[in-house]
DNA sequence: TAGATTGTTAATCGATTAACAATC
DNA sequence: TAGATTGTTAATCGATTAACAATC
């Protein structure tokens, strides 16, 4: 089966899969049903087996799924099962604050790399990562051969930085800046702007 | 026409013209094509026009859309004519920089009251907000009438504070922490944990 | 007028849901 | 065995794309 034979948006499902099952286990569950899973999570029994079945079959009729191995199986098919470094550009509010948060290493994502363009910032740390002068990002992009990064600079300059990523070998960017980005085919995007979801829900409201 | 017959997925890309479009503003644009809206967005003119066509015509044939009319129509639809109050609960790493964000208030949502568990923080004031005790949520957002929430506390808490919420009259929640919460229909939830949006993006790399 | 672009319809494409034989 | 649940197929549903008459 080929990679892109399979819907995006089934991918954007699995981690969600992956953190009810976690949570399932320290719980201390060892088995569930395609109809448990998605009364925890809010979908249908159909569509986490539909899911399920681009990959083979991992379940066992008349009791469920075996979490361990779902979560192994899981884990394997997103690629997860080794530790992944991560660039962060932009050390201000929201980029320190992730810098701090604890969930990327927990998860195995490892910000290796820290760049800020303001002076005041670089040479400094920031939950033991060095921030470092963005000047130098293609440099040490390449240097560490990392393939992810995260983005939280001023809208002003996130195209720019982007392309320098992209041009630096990135393949994937998650963009918190107020700016929706256009990068070449190949290259994977998450526009998160914290705004732009608060904009989509007052539509529903009042 | 019924609101609920709108696709969601519309909705959704109803901030991002804004978004774009406030941008070419900026730049001293006045009229743009689909076409070329399409181009800098990275999708397709005949999206762009059947997105609006749900709304009404408000283009001019053989020219485009004048970008601060049709400004204030997406406006108007997503009811950003006004300002919106938001809670936040939880002020740790991620909660405070959201504070700080100058982002929100410059688009209309204003962050009224701040919520945390940690009495070493209650008491305390970030970008001006005072941290109030989580214990009194009900009372502080009742009196508030707010209808807007951002979360960011630890998994373990997300949806118990999720429930308290919606039962003080919350209908809408940007929720940062690593659980997906299941609210009831009517309330809105983004769930947006930073760490499954590099998850789904792993299954490309490699 | 000639060229360009809209708004809308119909065709296509893709995702979700329902149903059920297979089987633990 | 009887009951439960999977994996998969077919039916349904919904979203995107293409095409074009209308018209600025």
């Amino acid at each position: 089966m080929e990679k892109n034979e399979i819907p995006e948006v089934v991918i954007g499902r699995l981690p969600v899969y992956i953190q009810k099952l976690n949570q399932l286990l320290r719980e201390g569950r060892e088995i569930i049903s395609s109809k448990e899973l998605a009364e925890h999570i809010g979908t249908t029994a159909s569509q986490i087996r539909k899911d399920l079945s681009y990959f083979g079959g991992f379940g066992k009729q008349g009791s469920g799924y075996n979490i361990i191995k779902l979560l192994e199986t899981l884990r394997g098919i997103l690629n997860l099962n080794h530790p992944w470094k991560v660039v962060l550009v932009g050390a201000g509010h929201l980029g320190s604050a992730l810098l701090s948060y604890q969930g990327f290493l927990q998860k195995g994502f490892e910000i290796v790399l820290a760049l800020d363009s303001n002076p005041s910032l670089i040479g400094t740390k920031i939950a033991g990562i060095a921030i470092e002068p963005v000047e130098r990002l293609e440099e040490f992009v390449k240097a560490h051969q990392v393939k992810l990064a995260i983005l939280t600079v001023p809208a002003s300059e996130a195209q720019k930085v982007a392309n320098r990523l992209v041009e630096s070998g990135i393949e994937a960017i998650v963009n918190y800046a107020p700016f929706t980005l256009k990068c070449p085919e190949g290259v994977h995007v998450s526009d998160i702007d914290p705004v732009l979801l608060l904009q989509k829900m007052t539509y529903y409201l009042e």
